[in-house]
DNA sequence: TTTTATGGTTTATAAAATAAACTGATTTAT
DNA sequence: ATAAATCAGTTTATTTTATAAACCATAAAA
């Protein structure tokens, strides 16, 4: 009847990072934090349980002087996803 | 950009329980209980969460000797849910 | 050179989800 | 008749989460 919700999406934060790099293939922490709304310490609480999930990459390098922190999502990511927008058709009739 | 989800109805049993409600306007916990497969601890606290949002309507009553305790949504329940589905839309795109 | 801003991370706290344990009736079996 | 099992839940305890607050290091501005 109801399919399972994979919990690491089923967040709105981590679901809003995930939704951006979709659609975007490639995305700093600045960026990130800016369409989410999100406080930094939250937003690098969830890049990183993403991170550990193999959801998405993150490298940490530098623009110019500054440290940089770009995310993207990996195909594991992109079928987990999608996977949970398919789970999420079993409670919404979309 | 992003849309909040309501953290009422952003939870995987309460969606479901809100899901079930809404296509059949009228169900027992006994039967919720089997269409969700939740404990019956789990599905107790989350309806009583929805009863106080008043996103359902619970009546504990009687059928034959055995207690029996009715859920439905309510027209603020509806509305809820139907918030909930746009909300999402702003995350996946469907 | 002190202050302020940038780009984060770490730690603490509050809230949530969930299961386990319990309650009180009702059958069923002995 | 009474002990055991089942039903329909509720309450309580525990684990996980989400989130913000506090912190840190570097860089730019005053």
């Amino acid at each position: 009847m109801f399919k399972e919700l994979d919990p690491l999406l089923h967040s709105e934060l981590r679901l809003a990072i995930m939704s951006l790099l979709i659609s975007v293939e490639e995305a700093d922490f600045v960026y990130l934090k800016d369409q989410t709304k999100s406080t930094s310490g939250n937003l690098s609480v969830q890049i990183d349980k993403l991170n550990d999930a193999g959801y998405i990459e993150v490298e940490r390098g530098f623009a110019g002087k500054r440290t940089r922190t770009v995310c993207k999502i990996t195909p594991v990511g992109v079928k987990a996803f999608e996977a949970y927008v398919e789970s999420l058709r079993s409670y919404l009739n979309l």
